[in-house]
RNA sequence: UCCUCGGUAGCUCAAUUGGCAGAGCGACCGGCUGUUAACCGGUUGGUUGUAGGUUCGAGUCCUACCCGAGGAGCCA
């Protein structure tokens, strides 16, 4: 009996008589010469019909086979240079062929379609060779962000998706029922990181997270996930090096795993080779000078940056870059003051290259009770809210911070692509949740 | 919420000053022993986003609305 085998692991039986369960993506011929190009989700490969051989059954039957009919072929594997594919270079010489479904006409074919027509269509979308590449580099990017961390002495500690009350009282949440009490779905698990670093030191949380706010950008998704470290005894300069070390890793692991997957995508790999520790850090002071230097002689002092200006930042470095130390009115409440210069908190985003932009968030918190209980007041959050937040501030208070890294950002930079809605299966964009 | 652009065949697009609504691809039929988004010949393709208006005549001009894209603000 023929073994079923994985088209990855098609180089170690060349020569044998295997079978491949897939779907065809592609058909071409050529008089007695038919190929199919099958996907079976390990990979793709060709197959290769040769009338003669096959019989005129079995030939004529092939040849019926719609975009997306499932099959099982078996078949001869053959090295050869000509074959396509992933991981390519072999081919399979069928010698029978079980049709398992003739697809209807599929919706998506070979050829360009819109943004609109293929978004409503994600569902099959997803079956296309790059959608393939960039999820499985999702899947690549999340499973090594969290053995770095597992590796490194952080505990996963999951936090609640639904939450009495805002993170940050500014961005705009999604609201629901919680048994007649409003609750919102979770825009940042950090608070209560905060809360289990007591108990584990070092934690994280990864999950996703729920912004409601109109922005139809790039950059923008309704729902996200986010990886969100956060230390005890920890200061700024502590953080940062966690970061670089993180991004590298997940980086690094990507070029030598997903070599072909980022070559389908055709993003070069010279950029992110670079990236390893250290990597830059600039003040906020420093950044506002680059920027005034850099034809943007207006930019006050005090205000956020714009898309423009972290794309010219971002475009100063040849790696990521940390820019810290921001003006405190622009930042959370919950961030420290620099002491000696509370103007400036102690906090730090990392940019992403190529104009990619901020890709991780983070600070250094308030860790004393007075400072913490005045900030909310002038923020004129709910006290109430707040009160077991403070509790943490109230037995054993320590030094400590922490950072959010958005996975789609960072996935976007790393395959370089246009935008974030190609980075998870089924984006949630503004007014767009279907399917 | 604001600004800009767009909606024509299944898909991607064209249509000159307001004057016969077109092409490529797909699909279908036929041909070809090495195709890489194959190629060659043939067939098939339309409520021009919706509702009004101007006009002898509207895909084209006007009004309102619907849908989408890019950006701003805000953020990861």
């Amino acid at each position: 009996m023929t073994s079923v085998i994985s088209v990855a692991d098609i180089a170690q039986h060349e020569g044998q008589e295997v079978a491949v369960k897939g779907w065809l993506t592609h058909k071409t011929g050529k008089g007695k010469l038919l190929f199919l190009r099958v996907r079976d989700g390990s990979g793709f490969v060709q197959a290769v019909l040769f009338r003669p051989s096959v019989g005129d059954e079995a030939f004529s039957r092939a040849k019926k086979l719609t975009q997306e009919s499932s099959l099982i072929l078996t078949g001869k594997v053959k090295k050869d240079q000509r074959a396509p594919g992933i991981p390519g270079g072999y081919e399979l010489d069928v010698s029978g062929i079980e049709v398992v479904q003739i697809a209807e006409p599929f919706p998506i074919t070979p050829k360009e379609h819109g943004v609109d027509f293929l978004l409503d269509r994600r569902h099959l979308w997803l079956r296309s060779r790059r959608q393939w590449a960039i999820l499985r580099i999702r899947a690549t990017v999340i499973r090594e962000m969290r053995n770095w961390l597992d590796g490194n002495g952080f505990v996963l500690v999951d936090t609640p998706i639904l939450t009495p009350s805002a993170a940050e009282g500014t961005t705009t949440l999604f609201e629901t029922d919680f048994h007649g009490t409003p609750a919102f779905l979770t825009q940042s698990g950090q608070l209560y990181n905060e809360a289990n670093i007591f108990a584990f030191g070092k934690v994280y949380c990864f999950g996703p997270t729920f912004r409601a706010e109109r922005s139809k950008t790039r950059r923008h998704l309704q729902e996200f996930w986010m990886l969100e470290p956060e230390v005890a005894f920890a200061h700024l300069e502590d953080l940062m090096e966690i970061e670089e070390q993180l991004v590298s890793h997940v980086v690094q692991f990507v070029l030598v795993h997903h070599a072909k997957e980022l070559a389908l995508l055709e993003r070069g790999t010279e950029k992110l080779e670079r990236v390893l520790p250290p990597f830059p850090r600039l003040s906020y002071d420093d950044a506002v000078e680059m920027l005034h230097a850099g034809g943007f002689p207006d930019f006050k002092w005090g205000d956020d940056f714009g898309s423009p200006h972290e794309t010219y930042l971002t475009e100063q470095f040849d790696k990521p870059v940390f820019v810290h130390h921001f003006p405190s009115e622009a930042k959370a409440f919950y961030m420290e003051p620099e002491p000696g210069r509370p103007e400036v908190c102690r906090s730090a985003d990392l940019l992403a290259p190529e104009g990619y932009g901020e890709i991780i968030g983070g600070s250094e918190r308030m860790s004393d009770p007075e400072k913490l209980l005045a900030a909310i007041r002038q923020h004129n959050l709910p006290e109430e809210a707040y009160d077991w937040y403070l509790d943490l501030r109230r037995y054993g208070s320590v030094p400590h911070g922490g950072f959010g890294l958005g996975v789609e950002r960072t996935l976007a930079w790393i395959c370089k692509l246009p935008h974030v809605r190609e980075t998870i299966p089924y984006p949630r964009l503004l007014d767009r949740f279907y399917p």
